[in-house]
DNA sequence: CTGTTAGCGCTTTCAT
DNA sequence: ATGAAAGCGCTAACAG
């Protein structure tokens, strides 16, 4: 006989302890089920011996929110505004818009009334006057995707004063309060790019990065934090490497063939590229055209688009910042705290992804198998 | 006034189709609520006419079956088996148990009696001894993380004799008949390695491939994809690296440190260093103590202290495969196989994550913030 | 302010 | 074989 292990654990109901429900609570504090969902729906109307009395018990025992069963018999709407810069099908904002929509599927006994507000995120006028609008609409709660600070600031001073939650998805913005904010460490994030596109290039290469361009204002807060990120690798790591800052326009987009063909006729070696946003597709099929083979790249975001680039091996690297992810649990951080008032943890730092041609059949967005 | 574009779109509830429920599907095909339960349940006792009225029903709406709901009223008590590796703290079974548990915490209302049984994965001994044992168990279904091929493929069968369903996860074995499995592609996984090790070295560095080796067996089924994937990369790429296959002993690992001494004593320059198990770290500690340094490194899977090693700057790059999504998903998909019987999609390959010293810190598993 | 009660969608028992 | 009814844990309306 051989020596051998064999834990054998049992589990769940049997062994555990039992599961608390709300009539356990109410009984050990001595009321009834009503007083106790009152006091966990915030809903006053309650004495404060009896908040008290059931605050303690539920201090002693592990209570957890089932929100699947409360769903069913919740009557309340929420009304929910989302605001963000336009979608383009595809594309970075509708992966994130898709995981709203996906936290709103599996909560689909909740009562939301969703009103999606967008603005042209190359344009400080049209973000100005969609927050204008948004800000005389009545509502429970907003998922904000901001780009323009000072505006988005300004918003989140009405939605304070209103009383009105809101969450960040894709970059949290200073001096504002919200509940909560998903988005990446856009620092890291260049830092990283920097790391992997160094390791990949030999020394005193040059690189060219790529900055989308605005109307009305400096580039995005996200975009200056990865380009700090990434000037600070190779800073630090005494890379000798020629940075080359190339403007990227979105609104005007034949701006970009002539910066394109100016860079690749100054230089006389072919420089590495990084892109910053999320449209490196677009650099990519411009070397594919003109021929331009041997380019180490790197750039932001699995658009559709930017997808193919990888695949077809013009793009080395794509990072990724879980669109999806961020959605979804923005929608759903605030429906738990809509429904239940419970404290939220703020900072939510979404995982850098870091695919190749490789591994990017594999990614996981919500078309494909769900969280 | 500029041009803007303000998309508003009303959603959920309000403009979608109402959600259709049991009681809907009743009435459509004339019969009470309990029949169309009974068909979905495949409970039996059900005419002819009423299933095939029912069924007719089930193909025009589109009904979504709500496991949270269901499970409140559900009395059914479902044994299910888990039978893998042992699990040490840290290691990367014990994020695939804890990926099961999580699973069985969110779907908290059905009524699970788990039994784990486990077997030491590099002693096929062992791993017969559990298996027979297992073979006689009482059981719903279960789970299996496979490693010997010949094992379970007879354990599988006796499992088809009893009609139990089953899930792999890590991988999967052929000639059985899962009911699904959760799983890397181990070749692709191997030939990515190639790419990145190669991508961060000089040409005609040595690289040393670290397979552990078992008792009683040829390396495990995964090892053996990942070493093909690397190699076929290599050779396709017409790379000239030189490969050091060295075998890596869990049983007697005394003889690990004489393996890697007589590895660095005959080679001149320092090679890069892959290894195919999860136990990257103990190379990481050798080197370390040994003050060998500018080794190019990168290793399997997230351990505690592969991810402490990686840190540190001794490993370069840690290649995940998400052991609690497939732990999730495993004990996930079959809780809604057993009781809603439906069919679920076979092949689910997971995610291949790429992490470094920047991004390791934003990696999501249970512990962090759940899916 | 508070307990009671109806009801959410679903499963299961119990007559028929 | 089938419908009616009770009950799961929870919320909300209703008396008091």
């Amino acid at each position: 006989m051989h020596e051998h292990k064999c834990i054998k654990i049992k589990s769940n109901f049997s062994s555990m302890r039992k599961k608390i429900r709300i009539i356990d609570i109410a009984k050990m504090a001595g009321v009834s089920k009503g007083t106790v969902d009152r006091v966990m729906h915030n809903r006053g109307n309650v004495s404060e011996a009896a908040r008290k009395s059931i605050e303690k018990v539920l201090e002693q025992v592990n209570y957890k929110h089932n929100i699947h069963v409360s769903s069913i018999s919740l009557k309340s709407r929420y009304k929910i505004v989302v605001a963000t810069p336009e979608v383009s099908p595809g594309a970075y904002w509708a992966s994130i818009h898709n995981g709203i929509q996906h936290a709103l599927e599996e909560y689909e006994n909740v009562r939301v009334e969703l009103q999606v507000f967008t603005y042209n995120q190359y344009d400080i006028y049209s973000c100005r006057e969609t927050y204008e609008q948004i800000a005389g609409v009545e509502m429970d709660a907003i998922i904000i995707g901001p780009t323009f600070k000072e505006e988005t600031v300004n918003l989140c001073k009405r939605m304070d004063e209103r009383e009105i939650p809101y969450i960040f998805v894709d970059s949290n913005i200073e001096d504002t309060s919200p509940l909560a904010f998903f988005s990446a460490d856009h620092y890291v994030c260049g830092y990283m790019i920097a790391k992997l596109i160094t390791s990949i290039i030999p020394d005193h290469t040059n690189i060219a990065i790529f900055q989308a361009v605005r109307t009305g204002d400096r580039s995005a807060n996200t975009t200056i934090l990865r380009k700090k990120g990434f000037t600070d690798y190779l800073e630090k790591n005494k890379c000798t490497n020629l940075i080359l800052s190339i403007p990227f326009s979105v609104m005007e987009p034949e701006d970009n063939e002539m910066y394109l063909t100016r860079l690749f006729h100054s230089q006389k070696d072919i420089p590495a590229i990084v892109v910053l946003n999320s449209r490196g597709n677009f650099i990519a099929n411009y070397l594919e055209t003109n021929l331009i083979e041997g380019v180490k790249m790197i750039c932001m975001d699995l658009t559709t688009a930017n997808i193919e680039a990888l695949k077809k091996g013009q793009i080395d690297y794509l990072i990724g910042q879980e669109p999806e992810y961020q959605g979804f649990y923005a929608m759903k951080t605030m429906l738990e705290y809509l429904i239940f008032k419970k404290p939220v943890q703020k900072q939510n730092y979404v995982q850098l992804d870091i695919l190749t041609r490789e591994n990017i059949d594999f990614y996981k967005s919500f078309n494909n198998i769900m969280y």
